[in-house]
DNA sequence: ATAAAAACTGACCAGATGGTAAAGATAATG
DNA sequence: CATTATCTTTACCATCTGGTCAGTTTTTAT
């Protein structure tokens, strides 16, 4: 029995192979969405069987949510950098470099989290409503002392975020059109690589 | 023998029922993506029985395919009208707030189209690789012909134009987000207004 | 080395889902 | 009104897919 039951220990070969599972099922989940991936696919990828792959994971959805949940310290994490000591304007702007280097270093994790929020949020709106709103909201007030104090034109923090969001995951979510558009030859989708 | 033969007109009735079933499909596929959407929920939406539906479209794809090509005209449309005989800025701004009211008053549409790319746009390729990129690159053109000018600041027209595409489109897609992190408890600035 | 625990597999199941067949109901037409 | 064409439904089927199970193989601990 591997599942985990929060107290047992981990062995190696779970830690190995829970690795490659959520690998896999990130590839998997993020191309095709929840209902688009099957446990099939992610065991081809991942090189396991499907009952292997349901001896480490009690379900389908226990590894959605596991990718979920270990998603969303990455998600949060730029935004939580911005410090209310530093001089505003480089803090937005290393925001928004932070912003643009997960959009090109984690463009699944990015596709994953679009396929959620596109669906609805089903499965991870407690932490929209939650986590994120409490940390926006705080960064709000942050860059609203800073307009108060003249230190930036005043703006709408919110959609100044918002928009930060938008441009940024834009280029992992959407790669496929502005390969598209932008392509001077023949440009590979990114069902065409080799693995 | 309802299935559009192409040169066989069209009874009243099928015109009605192929927009009723348009309509509910854009909805399903919309919120629930196409593998996540079923032909028994488009029917349910729809008050009409599975057969019923395949009676009128072959497959549940071709329902999927007249919904992505219908949408098309409508999504080219505000790049379209983009002027070269207008003032540069105005041009810029009004392609904007049509981007805006389209995902206010079309944001179905913009999430089907959403999906779409995320899944890698297995349907819809050739429509980005072909007429997209062409008028794209008709409005980049132009928009680097006006800087050429002195007419605006010279800006690289492709990205001005995904930031456009991210930002507008952002706020029908993400909508969820947006809520969750927005309403109740929203932090007032000078820009909330009253409602 | 050996027993116990962990890891793995092939065969299988139940329900969901895309789609079909054929007959019955309704509407259009002469 | 009668006949044809259109429309709709009931009862299916085949396949896919999430998940189970009994038993086998491999690893770990003593």
């Amino acid at each position: 029995m591997a599942r985990s039951n929060s107290t047992k220990k981990i062995t190696r070969i779970q830690r190995e192979k829970i690795g490659i599972i959520l690998d896999a099922a990130l590839d998997v989940f993020s191309n095709h969405g929840f209902r688009g991936a099957t446990i099939d696919m992610i065991a081809d990828k991942a090189h396991l069987s499907k009952p292997n792959i349901l001896y480490y994971f009690d379900s389908k959805d226990k590894i959605h949510e596991m990718l979920l949940s270990n998603l969303l310290e990455t998600w949060l994490e730029p935004l939580k950098q911005i410090s209310s000591t530093g001089e505003p304007i480089s803090e937005i702007c290393c925001y928004v470099e932070r912003k643009l280097e997960m959009a090109r270093d984690f463009p699944q994790e990015s596709r994953l989290f679009a396929n959620e929020i596109l669906q609805g949020a089903p499965r991870i709106f407690h932490a929209l409503n939650g986590p994120l709103k409490k940390l926006t909201d705080e960064k709000v007030t942050l860059i609203n002392s800073w307009a108060d104090d003249g230190k930036i034109n005043s703006v709408d923090p919110y959609h100044l975020i918002f928009s930060i969001w938008a441009i940024t995951q834009h280029y992992a979510d959407f790669d496929v059109q502005i390969l598209a558009v932008m392509e001077k030859n023949k440009i590979p989708n990114r069902f065409s690589d080799a693995n």
